[in-house]
DNA sequence: AATGATTGTTAACAACTTGTTAATGGGGCT
DNA sequence: AGCCCCATTAACAAGTTGTTAACAATCATT
């Protein structure tokens, strides 16, 4: 699996140290600053992040009031904040909100990075646990308890059994699935109409996937289908 | 739900500061101590616990070697550290072990219950969003308890069978929620009638946030509802 | 190569599910 | 009792699905 840089929200408004803590991060995420907590937020809401670092003290909108503002929109994504406030009112205030660490300025580079990467690993494990099975194949991701099936390029719902014949093709892929074991498996019994049926939702699959070259339905006459993937 | 305390396992050699912490992390969870780095390790070997809270300095094994040890069997339980030590490298070091957070002593009880929490919740999916006291889609602010919707155009009271409703969507957004699911965790039950009582709430939302072009309620169908976010 | 069987594809249909509005009835409040 | 409010049921409209039909393309066998 191919595993692209996170995506990082960094709101800093001191220029300076913006500029140093930015290019540390850069080493090891895709990071997107921002200079005040408005642009930011309106940022949060557009885009998509894997994790937010939150300095407290912000023109406009600060940490706190953003942290409360994403966590109404978002209840998962880590928030990590930075200040120069050492109170641990300030602190449990922080966590209370949402945040899930609070790192006090002047903090080391290297500190804030593992801390990053806890929470990203950590908060990938509870996406992992929480979504049933996801699948990947080609450029397409498919969610077969959503029904949902996205690619670069269209996003579709699919039917209950479209969903139902496809996630049995991809827990079988490059293996020939006998006619007769599909439709036992998803309708039940076996006769003629019903493999005509069949034939149906493959041509409709076949319709939906048809922009991805290197996925393909294959045919073995009278034996059954196959999902082929390269 | 129901939902028993967790399990937590807390070295820590001072009697008299382990006396308290105890005494107050009881009230959220299920608390073993232990006063020594071996016994600890051997009862982390022997039974089977969420979460690991450990002093740094102490007798026999320390903390450090602790987690070690336990990394090398679990990569996965959330470890956090408590110590005098101030020193970065010290902190430093024990998140590249492979701990989670560290606390200086003295710390707060507070923030070290918020902070056992926040990894509780990050480390298995438990969705006790049942807390949540404001929402935010789209235009959108939502506050459950009060009933109360409001967008910049309108101020909705929801009554209250409309208001779980969203609020169960809100807390599983982009997420297919089976028809039965969704009786049995509103009304109670599932049957047929109900079923039809369903689709009457569903409509009443959907005329209601209707302006807002970004969220919308899909239906799968046989299967159930989408609140769809974008 | 020709024939019959199997498969691919599209369209159309019937059964069923869902959307919507209105009527009903019960519970709480004054 | 009368009123209001809300959930439920009813009734009908609209929308889907899975299936079947119909025909074209492909395959297997002679």
């Amino acid at each position: 699996m191919i595993m692209s840089k996170k995506r990082i929200l960094y709101v800093e408004d001191d220029e300076t140290l913006a500029f140093l803590t930015t290019d540390n991060l850069e080493q090891h995420f895709d990071v997107l600053h921002c200079n005040n907590g408005k642009d930011a937020f309106h940022l949060f809401c557009t885009e998509s992040f894997d994790l937010c670092v939150l300095d407290i003290m912000l023109p406009d909108m600060d940490g706190f009031e953003m942290a409360t503002e994403i966590r109404k929109r978002n209840q998962e994504i880590p928030i990590i904040f930075l200040s120069a406030k050492t109170l641990k009112e300030d602190r449990i205030k922080g966590l209370k909100l949402g945040a899930d660490d609070y790192l006090i300025k002047p903090y080391s580079i290297e500190e804030l990075i593992l801390k990053i990467e806890i929470f990203l690993h950590r908060s990938q494990k509870s996406v992992e646990n929480t979504l049933q099975k996801q699948y990947a194949f080609g450029s397409f991701q498919f969610e077969p308890e959503n029904y949902s099936l996205k690619s670069d390029t269209q996003s579709v719902t699919l039917t209950e059994r479209e969903a139902s014949l496809l996630k049995l093709f991809l827990d079988n892929p490059n293996t020939v699935l006998k006619r007769e074991k599909i439709l036992l498996e998803l309708w039940g019994s076996d006769d003629y109409f019903l493999g005509r049926s069949l034939d149906v939702f493959i041509s409709r699959l076949r319709k939906i996937i048809k922009e991805e070259t290197h996925v393909r339905i294959e045919n073995i006459p009278r034996v059954g289908f196959k999902l082929v993937v390269d």
